[in-house]
DNA sequence: CTGAAAGCGCTTACAG
DNA sequence: CTGAAAGCGCTTACAG
C-alpha cells in the first residue's frame, strides 16, 4: 500500500480547494480577523474534507505564544506532587493551556536541561519545584530571557523576580512540635532527610530561600524546642534518605537510643510511612508508649490503627495557586508587575496516634 | 526601565556577530552538517555572548519532529497513573523526549480536545488511557492523520492500528476470586464501579476491547464463580462511583445484607480504601469474620492491620513499556510495522486480610 | 471583506 | 567546509 499524499494538508491546500486566499482561509480557520459567512463556510467545508489540522508550530512562531506551560517536579509519583500537578492542570486546561511535564528525580542537571529545552520549545512560562533550592542560576537566566517562572514549594536563592507559591513549613513543623510539647513530651524524635543541615539551622536566621521544605521543618522543630526552653539533642534528629526503608531504619535508631524519645515527628509522607512501620514492628503501643505525628494527609493515615495525627498540606491548592499565578502573569496585565509571594498554611489534624506522655 | 532589544536574538544575530552565514551558524549550533573548528568556536562564542536560545518551533517545522509525546490520563493524582506516568517520563527523558500531559478527569470531550490539540501541536506520538474505551473515533482519526498512538491500560473499540500495553485484568480478578474460593468462601462480595455492566458481562464473550479495566475485573470475578459451579448473585455486586465515600457505602450495603458475604473483593485502590474503612467501622474482625482483598499494591496496604491481601499491578512497568513501545515506533524502523500488543500480568500478594471461612 | 506579499526563525539541498 | 536561496506553514500589516 502506498499513500498518495505525503504530508498532511496545509492551509494552502485548503485555500485552493475553497478558492480563496490563504489569508482568508487562515482567518476562517483561526477565528481572527473578518471573514464573510460565505467564505467561512467554504473554507470550513474544504478543511473538513481534506482533514486539515492547523499547524500550531507555525502559528506559535508568529504569535509568540505556544499556550503551553512547563511544569518541573522532582517526582510525579509522590502523591504530594501528583496532587499539585492536578491542581495545575485543572486551572491550565480550562484556560486553553497544555502542560509540558518534566520529572527531574531531584537531579539539578536534569532540571537545568529541562529549563533549557522548555525555553527553546517556547513555553509561555514555567512552574518549578526546584531540586536544589540553593542552585538557581539557570532559573534566573530563564527569567532574564523573558520566560516567567513560578517557584512551587521551594524558594530559590538568587531568584528574586519569580512568583512563589509555598507552604509555611517552619510554622507547620512548629505546630506539630508544640502539640507534642503540650502533651507533656520532652524527648521528641525527628525523622528527617535534612539532618545534615542541623548545625546550620541551629544558628540564628530566618532566611527561607535556598532551603528545602525538609530543612525548614527541621528548623521549625528546633525553634519550637528552644522556645519551650528545652535542650536540643542531636541524637534525637534521625537522618534518612528519601525512601521508606531508610526512614524505617532511622526510626529504628531513635527507638534503640539508651533514652528513647516518647514521641516521633516525621517531616514527610514517605518518611512517615517508613517510620510508622518501624514503630509498629518495635511492638511499642501507639499512643500509650509512643506518640507519632506524620506529614501530609493521605488516605492511609485514617486507615491505620491508631489513625495518624498529621500535618495536612494543601497540596492541590498549591498547584492551583501556582497555575493561577502564572496564567495571571501571562494575561499581560501583570506582565512586569512585581513578583507575588503566596504562602499557604498547613494544618495540624489531631487523631489517635498522639497522647499525653505516661 | 526600558529594555533595548525587543525579542531574543535569532540565528541571524548570531551569524552576524560571528561573521558567518546563518547556514554555518545553524550547523554549529544544531550539531548537524560539517563545520570547521574555527567557525564553530566563533559561533558558539557569539551565541553565548548574545544569550542565544534555539527556537525549537522553527526547527520542528522543518524537521517534522517536536521530540514531544502526548500523554493523556484520566487522573494524574491517582497513584496508579502517577506511577505509570513516571514510567513514561523515565524512558522519554533520557531519549530526549518531553511529555505533554493532559488530565481528562474521565471526560471524553476533554480527551477529544486533547487529541486534537496535541495533534496540532505536532507531538510525535500519543499515549492514552482512554476515558471511555467504547469511544474511539477521535483516536482512529488521529492515527489516520499519521500520529502513532499507544493505548495504555484500556483497549479501545474501533482502534486496531494502535499498539496496546495493558494488564490482564480479567485474569487478575479471577486469581483473587479463586484465592477466596480456595479458602472456602462461597459468598464473595464485590465492590466495583462496573456494576451496571453486570448483565452484559454475564453473557458469553471474551472481547476485551471497549471495556474498562473495572468491567474486565468484574468479568474475571463472574467467570471464576461460574467455573467453580457457584451461582452468581447480583446483590453481592455492589456498585460504587469512583471515590472513597461511595465505596464506603457500597461495602456497607454488602455487610448489611440479610446474608452478608464472608469475603469482599475490591477492584481498585480507591475503592479498596473506602471499603476497608467500612469493614473497620462495622466492627467485624478481619480476617476472622470477614476476608478482604484489594487492588494495587500501595504502601498503605502493609501499614494497616491486618495487612491487606492485594492484587499488585505493574503500574510503573506499564508506563515504561508504553513509552518504549512508542519510542520504538518513532525510531522509524517499525514505523509501519503491525501493532504490538503487550499484556502484563498482575500478581496476587497474599497477606493477612484473608483467611479460611469459619 | 479580501488578497498579495512579507516575514516568523530555522534547515536543507545545491553549488562552489 | 561555506554560503545564497528556497521553503516549512502559518499570521499580519497593508492596500484595495
Amino acid at each position: 500500500m502506498t499513500t498518495e499524499r505525503t504530508g498532511s494538508p496545509s492551509l494552502i491546500d485548503v485555500a485552493r480547494a475553497a478558492e480563496v486566499s490563504t489569508a482568508t482561509a487562515g482567518r476562517a480557520l483561526g477565528g481572527y480577523g473578518q471573514v464573510s459567512e460565505r467564505a467561512r463556510e467554504r473554507v470550513l467545508r474544504a478543511a473538513a474534507e481534506l482533514g486539515y489540522r492547523t499547524n500550531s508550530l507555525a502559528r506559535s512562531m508568529i504569535t509568540g505564544s505556544t499556550h503551553t506551560i512547563g511544569v518541573i517536579v522532582t517526582d510525579v509519583a509522590n502523591p504530594f506532587f501528583a496532587m499539585a500537578l492536578r491542581g495545575i492542570t485543572d486551572v491550565a486546561h480550562p484556560a486553553g493551556f497544555e502542560v509540558l511535564l518534566v520529572n527531574t528525580g531531584r537531579n539539578v542537571e536534569a532540571e537545568q536541561r529541562a529549563v533549557t529545552v522548555m525555553s527553546e520549545k517556547r513555553v509561555d512560562g514555567i512552574i518549578v519545584a526546584a531540586a536544589r533550592p540553593s542552585r538557581g542560576r539557570h532559573l534566573k537566566q530563564t527569567i532574564d530571557a523573558g520566560v516567567p517562572v513560578v517557584l512551587l514549594d521551594r524558594e530559590v536563592s538568587g531568584v528574586s523576580e519569580a512568583d512563589t507559591v509555598t507552604i509555611d513549613n517552619e510554622h507547620a513543623a512548629g505546630e506539630a512540635t508544640r502539640h507534642l510539647l503540650e502533651l507533656g513530651h520532652r524527648r521528641i524524635g525527628l525523622v528527617t532527610e535534612a539532618g545534615d543541615e542541623f548545625d546550620r539551622l541551629r544558628r540564628p536566621g530566618n532566611r527561607r530561600k535556598g532551603l528545602l521544605p525538609s530543612a525548614l521543618r527541621l528548623r521549625g522543630y528546633l525553634r519550637a524546642l528552644e522556645d519551650a526552653g528545652l535542650p536540643v539533642e542531636e541524637s534525637l534528629v534521625a537522618t534518612a534518605r528519601y525512601d521508606r526503608e531508610s526512614a524505617y531504619e532511622a526510626a529504628g535508631r531513635l527507638l534503640a537510643l539508651p533514652e528513647p524519645p516518647s514521641a516521633v515527628l516525621c517531616t514527610d509522607n514517605v518518611l512517615a510511612s517508613g517510620a510508622y512501620r518501624a514503630v509498629q514492628d518495635s511492638g511499642l503501643r501507639i499512643p500509650e508508649e509512643i506518640s507519632v505525628v506524620g506529614f501530609d494527609d493521605e488516605p492511609w493515615t485514617t486507615l491505620v490503627r491508631p489513625a495518624l495525627t498529621v500535618v495536612e498540606q494543601p497540596d492541590y491548592e498549591l498547584g492551583l495557586r501556582a497555575g493561577r499565578q502564572l496564567l495571571h502573569r501571562l494575561d499581560g496585565g501583570s506582565g512586569s508587575a512585581k513578583p507575588q509571594s503566596v504562602r499557604l498554611r498547613a494544618t495540624l489534624v489531631v487523631r489517635d496516634s498522639t497522647a499525653c506522655r505516661r
